[in-house]
DNA sequence: CTGTATCCAAGGAGATACTG
DNA sequence: CAGTATCTCCTTGGATACAG
């Protein structure tokens, strides 16, 4: 969610880790993974997606959908009637980020199990 | 980078949000994505890290160093010269969060310029 | 309903100095 | 060489109140 691209690594890789970077800071943040997940499923209200992420402060929400909207991730579509009906919908774009994304998912169930255990060993070593 | 995994992202996606969010704090961080790179390609002494990530301070290298450590995707290893010499290395499991990695690297590349153009509309549209 | 404006707390990160 | 210890700044995020 940061604006800042400055991509300071190093010249390590080349520039990938510049590119990887820029790719995690659009769903760096709290919020950013699980807006993503609610409108890569269609479009949904604001209201919507403050119920479905239980714990997020409406201040949060508007920052984490203006950011994706900025980046061209999500659509932003204001009906005017009243009360105002606004809905966010995941772009094309986003949904094939996603789609990588899902891959990084199985990867963390996988080696969950190892993880936790390379924590304990750690933390009894001190 | 965090140490909390309090996934409170709601219920959304039946906790694909919570392991995704736990794949995506392993990497999370100004310095991680680099250290990975570099430890990937094969042992690599502390003082080489800190100049390859050029402008990192010995603080946050430490600090970066020791929770990958701790999560199992790096191993360190001492020998007890004079002076000390410290190596580090990715781990297997360390090698393959990478390489789901690129797939977001790939994504990144191709959708930069249209990451641009989104944001230039956005801003110009006040 | 869908936000904006303010204030405040916690953690990430840099600079610097010191050590086995 | 490979760290640790402080101190401080800045960003992120939560709480709350207000508005079109």
């Amino acid at each position: 969610m940061s604006q800042r691209n400055e991509c300071v690594t190093g010249d390590v890789g080349g520039g990938e880790a510049c590119s990887l970077m820029e790719a995690l800071g659009r769903v760096s943040g709290k919020w950013s993974i699980g807006v993503l997940m609610e409108t890569t499923r269609g479009p949904v209200r604001f209201t919507e997606l403050e119920r479905a992420l239980s714990g997020v402060s409406r201040r949060m929400l508007t920052l984490t959908l203006r950011g994706l909207e900025r980046d061209g991730l999500l659509v932003r579509t204001v009906y005017p009637t009243v009360p105002p009906r606004v809905e966010y919908v995941a772009t094309e774009m986003a949904r094939e980020l996603y789609d990588h994304l899902l891959g990084l998912t199985e990867w963390a169930e996988r080696h969950r199990a190892d993880i936790a255990r390379a924590r304990d060993a750690y933390d009894n070593a001190t």
